[in-house]
DNA sequence: ACATCATTGACGAATATTGACCATAACCCT
DNA sequence: AGGGTTATGGTCAATATTCGTCAATGATGT
């Protein structure tokens, strides 16, 4: 039942929990050691994990002196947040919608001006893409819509 | 952990940001005393750390009292910090570079790490529809990928 | 059985460090 | 002024050290 993968994920995550920092700094090399693994298998924990989805950012450096660095971005992740994400949200959503939707959540002090700003330029502008480039239906659109503006708010809001 | 790139990176960056002048005035061979180490590693600190990328100019002179001098691109007006914007973007950018652009960006403090975040789920969520549902041409999405990075930045920055 | 997840290893790409050799500017001496 | 000397910095290629990708294979759950 401990697979490897598991293992490795959740050393990292307590090695999160343990620092101060909002990061830290792995050796691929030593923790596959550590291990007993190929690297590569830290790369796939990496990737399946700490994803930006999860609310995880990865930066990693190559050569002398190279690392793995691990960002997180909330420590806590209230499930019942999530519900109430999808639920605000359902399967589709349309322009309105969506602003009424963060606007709320800026008056609740959830997210920043600036953080609301991103998600209505990114929103509006796979809207366009979907409506001018692709000739997408309506549906269709509300439907992407809806999956983008749930992933965005994941990501922020939970872990 | 301790590479000596990234310490004479620091030691430049302290000069900058302990000057009231915009940039500091350096002497390549002092410099490699000083970190007991050959004066091409002072080129290689130069060349990949103080880029125009990084937001730095780099003026030099050989022969007797030759100097390296850095300077700090000034970005104080918001349409500067655009242009900036779109030279780093281009017409497209794959995910690699939007991860080096970013993590730039947020070291520089021009974006924050949930922005910067949020930024990669968007970029991503659009990845995956251009790839796996629409079936686009890699270049496509590369060019769509600039062309979301640009207006998400933009808006940003222009705040 | 089929689909998804996990493991492995061969090969490739990026970064850091070093040193030999090249280029240029100031200084000094006729 | 001219030319040699000295003092700088620049370039490039070789080498070492990491990490990443991808495809094959194995394991696990439905």
């Amino acid at each position: 039942m401990a697979s490897l993968t598991r293992l490795i994920e959740q050393h990292i995550q307590e090695l999160l929990k343990t620092t101060t920092e909002e990061s830290v700094f792995l050796s691929r090399k030593d923790l596959s050691e550590h291990f007993g693994c190929v690297p590569s298998q830290i790369n796939y924990v990496i990737r399946s994990r700490f994803t930006p989805e999860r609310g995880y950012i990865v930066e990693s450096q190559r050569g002398g002196h190279g690392y793995i660095r691990v960002i997180r971005l909330c420590l806590d992740m209230p499930e019942d947040r999530a519900n109430h994400i999808d639920e605000l949200i359902g399967d589709t959503v349309n322009e309105q919608e969506t602003r009424r939707i963060l606007a709320n959540l800026q008056h609740r002090q959830l997210i920043t001006t600036r953080e609301r700003l991103l998600i209505e330029v990114a929103t509006r502008f796979q809207e366009e893409i979907g409506s001018s480039l692709l000739d997408l239906s309506p549906y269709k659109r509300d439907s992407l819509h809806a999956g983008l503006l749930k992933r965005l708010l994941r990501s922020l809001v939970l872990g």
